[in-house]
RNA sequence: CGGGCUGUGGCGCAGUUUGGUUAGCGCGCUGCGUUCGGGACGCAGAGGUCCCCGGUUCAAAUCCGGGCAGCCCGACCA
């Protein structure tokens, strides 16, 4: 097997919305944890993680490995997704399964080897991908006649059988999607930001019209993938076009969603591409339209991957672990035994089953023999969003322990209230850590006029120039300075209709 | 592909310059006991081809030669 291999792209766009919705008063005292709490052992520092302001990448490498994310593959590259990095993926990919059927893709499935000479047919696309690709050159015992790759993408082999199924104006528009891994070799890699084999969903459609085609790809965008980042993962994303320069190979136009890590920089988390015309005239989608004349299909492609788990841990995690939403947390709630007791464990498993009842996903920790700070930290360092904890101590007075992860705020509720304390808590951490996300970009995010300007503050964050300002050589000027144009809008964050209009401001930053 | 660095129990490391016989330490792991409302402690244990091959030597983790792997910087990066 010989390789080359690809690569990806990353966004930066606008966001919006915060919305916080009411809250209840949460019932009795609410305080802090205070150093008492976390360095009270003297051992505390050991075994903590690396603060974020000290080593960024170092943490997050720390959190994957912590939270039991993932592990390194033992190729070079690849990853090993752990249950618990698995099951926020799972929850992730219905976000999305369920809004690309509302858009009317079909789910379908494509093979992974694809014949080298199918990657041959569209110029741009070989041309972009021929570095990243994984070639296979000898199977069954002997050399192949026609190297097979493995899969960087399916637009060839997809838009094959497409140009099949296509005849007549009747049959469009055709909406795929398909869910897969692919490959694409990376030579910097980092877990789930940047594998050489990731698994993802990758949309795949074909129009009578460029406008059609065109309204779909902003469809996407919009309805499945920002508004699963937004509204799911609590990431606020700006959406926008890329620049020529970073554009999918193959493309006519990449509208992408990127989101502002929290050391700064950017991420691209999803990317809807429109394709004009060049898949459909490479193989062959023409179709009779109402006259009977032959027209080529115009076509989109679109896709989200498990890098989205990346954004999540680097968008909302803090220096003691992660910090899950609610809505893509494999448990929502640990109800943890201080003791074993009898009481306790009536009461906790009390709160666990009529939490599970009312449909949360709940857990009851009941290894008594293992010392309570320790499942704290752990629970922690997982981002359970919300931890109650029942002990002989509170008890005695009708009370429990509810601790919220992402603020890490302890309040001391009675047992009667603590199902609703419980509920109510859950349904407010998605709005804060998603307010949260967007305060710190909008912090770190400064409108500039000029090139040198946006090179200074690309350093820590965004930087929006107009296009105007940022000239020809902008871009290569940036560029030697590790920043790049993650998007461009228009000048209130909407997205142009046209490349060419006057006004558009250029996002710019630093980008995995 | 260019430059620098590193390979020692699961993880992180010391030891290598000045070869020396039982190869250490922290974390983690197992058992017992005391603990256990924010990463506990004591005692007792388990766990190692010191990256590989070859050479020098009475003796190699340590010195020499070659190889492999990984990391960082750069380049490159749907």
């Amino acid at each position: 097997m010989a390789l080359h291999s690809i690569r990806s792209e990353p966004a930066a766009p606008t966001a919006r919305r915060s919305g916080t919705e009411g809250r209840q008063a949460l019932l009795v005292t609410c305080r802090a944890m205070t150093p008492a709490d976390t360095a009270a052992a003297p051992a505390a520092r050991k075994g903590a993680l690396t603060p974020r302001a000290e080593d960024f990448p170092r943490w997050y490498q720390e959190v994957v490995a912590r939270a039991e994310l993932a592990d390194n593959g033992p190729v070079r590259g690849t990853m090993v997704i752990r249950p618990w990095g698995y099951a926020i993926w799972e929850r992730l990919q219905a976000a999305l399964d369920e809004r690309i059927k509302a858009a009317g893709a079909e789910n379908a499935y494509f093979p992974l080897f694809i014949p080298e000479s199918y990657l041959k047919l569209e110029a741009e696309h070989v041309e972009g991908f021929s570095p990243e690709l994984a070639v296979v050159t000898h199977a069954g015992g002997r050399q192949l006649d026609e190297p097979v790759i493995v899969r960087p993408t399916s637009e060839t082999v997809i838009n094959s059988f497409i140009a099949k199924w296509v005849q007549s104006y009747r049959d469009l528009p055709l909406l795929l999607n398909q869910w897969a891994n692919v490959v694409r070799w990376e030579l910097r890699p980092r877990v789930f930001l940047r594998t050489s084999e990731f698994l993802w969903q990758e949309g795949h459609t074909a129009h009578a019209t460029e406008a059609e085609a065109r309204d779909y790809a902003l469809e996407i965008l919009a309805d499945v993938y920002r508004s699963t980042m937004l509204d799911v993962a609590c990431v606020p994303v700006l959406t926008g076009h890329k620049t020529t320069r970073e554009r999918f190979a193959g493309a006519t136009r990449t509208w992408t969603c990127e989101g502002m890590m929290g050391d700064g920089k950017s991420l691209q988390m999803g990317t809807s591409h429109e394709l004009g015309q060049n898949f459909a005239k490479a193989f062959g989608i023409q179709f009779s339209d109402a006259q009977g004349t032959q027209q080529y299909a115009w076509q989109t492609s679109w896709g989200a991957s498990t890098r989205l788990i990346g954004a999540i841990i680097m968008a909302h995690g803090d220096d003691f672990g992660l910090r899950l939403p609610p809505s893509l947390a494999p448990l929502e709630v640990v109800v943890v035994m201080v003791k074993d007791d009898d009481d306790v464990r009536r009461e906790a498993a009390h709160l666990v089953s009529t939490l599970t009842e009312l449909g949360h996903r709940v857990r009851l920790d009941d290894r008594t023999d293992t010392g309570f700070g320790r499942r704290s930290v752990e629970w922690e360092l997982k981002g359970v969003p919300v931890r109650v904890e029942v002990g002989p101590r509170d008890l005695a007075e009708g009370n429990v322990t509810l601790v919220t992860r992402h603020t890490r705020q302890k309040a001391t509720v009675p047992l009667s209230g603590a199902v609703g304390a419980v509920v109510t808590t859950l349904g407010d951490v998605g709005h804060e850590l998603r307010a949260e996300a967007l305060e710190f970009r909008l912090g770190h995010t400064v409108a500039v006029a000029t090139v040198d300007e946006a090179i200074e503050a690309g350093e820590t964050g965004f930087a929006t120039i107009a296009l105007a300002a940022l000239g020809d050589d902008g871009e290569d000027r940036l560029g030697a300075h590790a920043i790049t144009v993650r998007c461009l809008q228009r000048p209130d964050g909407g997205l142009a209709e046209h490349d060419d209009e006057d006004d558009l401001v250029a996002v710019v930053g630093r980008s995995y």
